[in-house]
DNA sequence: CAGTGAGCGAGCTTCCGCTTGACTT
């Protein structure tokens, strides 16, 4: 039995420490919080000043006895969890549980894991610090009021009630895509002509050259456009002037897990879920640094070992050293920035998580590379006829610098109109240049873009809300309440005009172009609008972007000592408890109505709006003697936006497609998306077929095709029993009604040779014996 | 699996942050 036991958050963590700290320490890992407040009640007794009420969560129950068994038996119980506010709050909490003394106990933080960050650290134990406690239990005190008191007004307030949710962090991601979207349908567009000029002469050197240079700002209209080409008629063009300037640029920070989001969802397309399942995995094989971390600083080991990896890859000249500091103040920084683990590993062998890892080992090095030096040039042409003057310019990398490995990708969003500038031909002061042609081009002014996963990450951590941890989950939670949906956006064709200046004479022309496009971006639903126009209305101050940055800076006071963790929450909870309790009281049930016009044939008005299986249009009302029509809104379409001629459209279904095979095929759009029926029996329409448009002649392929498909998966019917046996992706199983069984492992490979009786025997076994639950008894609700 | 759409009101849902496995019928 070990002298020392050592309690760290993370298993990976765990072992790298043990190896490092020796015999006389054995390191353990409590996986992250090991209690949460009770669910009943809240878990806080508000009446007894918001005393909380923990309790270890089924799934820690193993962890903890673990823990209790190793501290009863060793001398000295080391705690070290994470420098940040949760990690002093899971030392906390293993006091309580491992009952140690919260005065006495030996706490110790590192930043990183290097054998002299670590001895060190365990020569300078500290004590726990209760202040930072408390600021961690405000914090999960008021998360859990915040949620746990709205939740339950939407379930009351909505006329769609199934499972919706509100939350400090999730209502504001929302928000902010409901209120871009908003953005998006009322921009309105204006367009301005751009003018470009493409010349042709002889350089310095006498060699042939061509570019182009830019007109004098942009014209408001095609007249102004117009009339500036018409001064240009016969002019002589001469360069007036040139100026060189130097320019530099310099490398991102190493990553933190935001900006890891956001380039692997620029670079590489991955979603950020999918990048956070990679790096867990490159962090558990020893590859990566913890990869949930708010921090750009590098540890000085790492730090010379980029150096030396650089100077032996590209030279001595390349290599720069810098310190980088977050710009984030909610940042907690308990962790490094993410970067490689060993400099000397290029690669990974995996080939599902090396292109991140390459992108991780890129960032990491050009982090500590030489800046890019550039020249920037630009040339003044001036017009002989008029007053004006066209500007060419060109930039010359003249170093290289980090560039040489690594660039940094932005958002449409960042995008400037400027395109990527080449390099300007050597000309000479005086020069004259000849004429090709001259453009103006229409161009229109975009709105914001849709927010991507990564960008609406890179918007939370501007506003300090959510944490490192919590950001994939919080995307996923807005999708899975159907409050947001990502899915791509085809555009739409747009003409514009062109006017040329050609061997003095102007011609006009109109071209096309599709505009609008959106690739896996945010979309708000019609639930998610009206969600958040019910909490903008009665909880603006949970809603407003500033909130969390506010209650952050209290919860700083409460870790200083300044403040009482108690009465910041008495604060907060008194006035918001009235709001709840006004809602409750005075909101009228949300139906998120829209009228759109009246039905000309029947004369009856026709509304969008939400029911209780989601967004449709009614024609007519339940007080009329006949009953209203009803019909639902494409996935794409939003209560909104939606016009009288696209709700009509909707009510074309279901649609008769014809006989096939001696019986109708009617084709309509249920629970489960567009399917047809046949013969008593569901197919589910591809993707690409409308049910609005689709032909018989697509839809009889495809119910011959699924029918095989369903004969190849049965093994066996019993049909008086109504007893299957069917093939499924995880091998043979039973099915009996809607009830799924499993067939044990001996009889499996003579699935086939089963009776019914030994098919009887079976469902009856399990139903003795029903399997057991899941672990987390989360029930997934059907989609 | 493939209806429905109002109201009544069983019995259910819900937060944020810290960490990984379990394991499919």
């Amino acid at each position: 039995m070990a002298k020392n036991l050592v309690i760290v958050e993370s298993p990976a963590k765990a072992k790298t420490i043990e190896k490092i700290l020796g015999k006389d320490f054995e390191v353990r890992s409590c996986f992250g919080h090991i209690r949460d407040l009770e669910k009943d009640d809240m878990g806080i007794d508000i009446e007894n000043n918001f005393k909380p009420k923990y309790v270890i969560p089924e799934d820690k129950e193993k962890v903890v006895k673990e823990l209790k068994k190793l501290a009863k038996d060793t001398d000295e119980v080391w705690l070290a969890t994470d420098e940040d506010r949760e990690g002093e709050a899971i030392s906390w909490h293993l006091c309580e549980v491992l009952n140690l003394d919260p005065k006495t106990t030996k706490r110790i933080v590192f930043h990183e894991i290097t054998k002299p960050a670590i001895e060190n650290a365990v020569q300078h134990p500290r004590k726990l610090d209760m202040d930072r406690v408390n600021a961690q239990q405000a914090r999960r005190i008021l998360d859990r009021i915040v949620g746990f008191e709205i939740s339950p007004v939407l379930w009351r307030k909505m006329s769609m009630r199934n499972s919706l949710s509100a939350g400090r962090v999730q209502s504001v991601a929302v928000r902010l895509i409901v209120e871009r979207e908003r953005e998006i349908n009322t921009f309105t567009s204006v367009s301005t002509f751009k003018v470009e000029a493409y010349f042709t002469g002889k350089d310095i050197n006498g060699k042939s050259i061509s570019f182009k240079a830019d007109g004098p700002g942009k014209f408001k209209t095609a007249e102004d456009a117009e009339k500036f080409l018409e001064q240009c008629v016969g002019a002589a063009y001469t360069v007036k002037d040139i100026q060189v300037k130097p320019g530099k640029k310099s490398p991102a920070a190493p990553f933190t897990t935001s900006t890891l989001q956001q380039e692997a969802s620029r670079k590489l397309g991955y979603s950020v879920s999918k990048t956070m399942l990679l790096a867990q995995k490159l962090y558990e094989s020893g590859n990566i640094t913890y990869m949930r971390t708010d921090s750009v600083n590098l540890s000085d080991t790492a730090i010379s070992e980029i150096e030396k990896a650089i100077k032996t890859s590209f030279g001595d000249k390349y290599h720069q050293h810098r310190k980088f500091k977050n710009k984030n103040e909610s940042a907690q920084e308990a962790h490094e920035a993410i970067r490689p683990t060993y400099m000397e590993n290029t690669t990974v062998d995996d080939s599902d998580t090396r292109k991140l890892y390459e992108l991780i080992w890129k960032r990491t090095i050009a982090s500590q590379m030489a800046d890019a030096e550039l020249e920037k040039t630009t040339a003044k042409i001036d017009i002989s006829t008029n007053h004006e003057e066209l500007s060419a310019s060109g930039e010359v990398l003249k170093f290289d610098g980090f560039l040489k490995v690594y660039m940094e990708s932005h958002d449409d969003e960042d995008e400037t109109e400027e395109e990527q500038e080449g390099s300007l031909p050597p000309l000479a002061v005086k020069q004259s240049l000849d004429l090709k042609e001259m453009k103006a081009t229409e161009r229109f002014s975009r709105p914001a873009p849709r927010y991507t996963e990564a960008s609406l990450v890179k918007k939370l951590e501007e506003l300090g809300i959510g944490r490192p941890s919590t950001y994939a989950p919080t995307i996923t939670t807005i999708q899975k309440r159907n409050y947001v949906e990502k899915r791509d956006k085809e555009g739409i064709k747009r003409d514009f005009r062109i006017l040329t200046l050609k061997a003095d004479k102007i011609t006009k022309q109109t071209d096309a172009e599709n505009t609008g496009a959106e690739k896996s971006k945010l979309f708000p639903t019609d639930l998610g609008m009206i969600v958040t126009d019910f909490l903008n209305q009665y909880f603006n101050n949970v809603m407003d972007y500033g909130f969390t940055a506010k209650i952050e800076g209290e919860f700083d006071e409460i870790a200083s000592g300044k403040k009482v963790w108690n009465t910041m929450i008495s604060e907060f909870y008194s006035p918001f408890h009235k709001d709840v309790e006004n809602t409750l009281e005075n909101a009228e049930r949300v139906k998120g109505e829209r009228p759109l016009g009246t039905d000309a044939a029947s004369g009856k008005p026709i509304v969008a709006r939400m029911g209780r299986y989601g967004p449709m249009i009614q024609i007519g009302s339940v007080e009329d003697e006949e009953k209203p029509r009803f019909a639902k809104l494409k996935s794409t379409q939003s209560i909104e936006t939606i016009t009288m001629d696209e709700a009509m459209e909707l009510f074309k279904l279901p649609r008769n497609l014809g006989q096939f095979e001696d019986s109708d095929v009617i084709v309509n759009i249920g629970r489960f998306g567009p399917y047809a029926q046949h013969d008593k029996k569901f197919y589910s329409l591809k993707k690409e077929m409308d049910p609005y448009t689709v032909e018989l002649d697509e839809v009889a392929p495809l119910i011959a095709e699924k029918r095989t498909a369903k004969d190849e998966r049965t093994i066996k019917i019993f049909e008086k029993e109504k007893i299957q046996i069917l093939k499924g992706p995880y091998g043979p199983y039973i099915k009996q009604g809607l009830k799924n069984y499993k067939i044990p492992k001996e009889k499996i490979d003579n699935a086939a040779d089963l009776t019914v009786e030994d098919a009887k025997a079976i469902i009856e076994d399990v139903k003795a014996n029903p399997p057991k639950k899941k672990a987390p008894p989360r029930k997934k609700k059907a989609e």
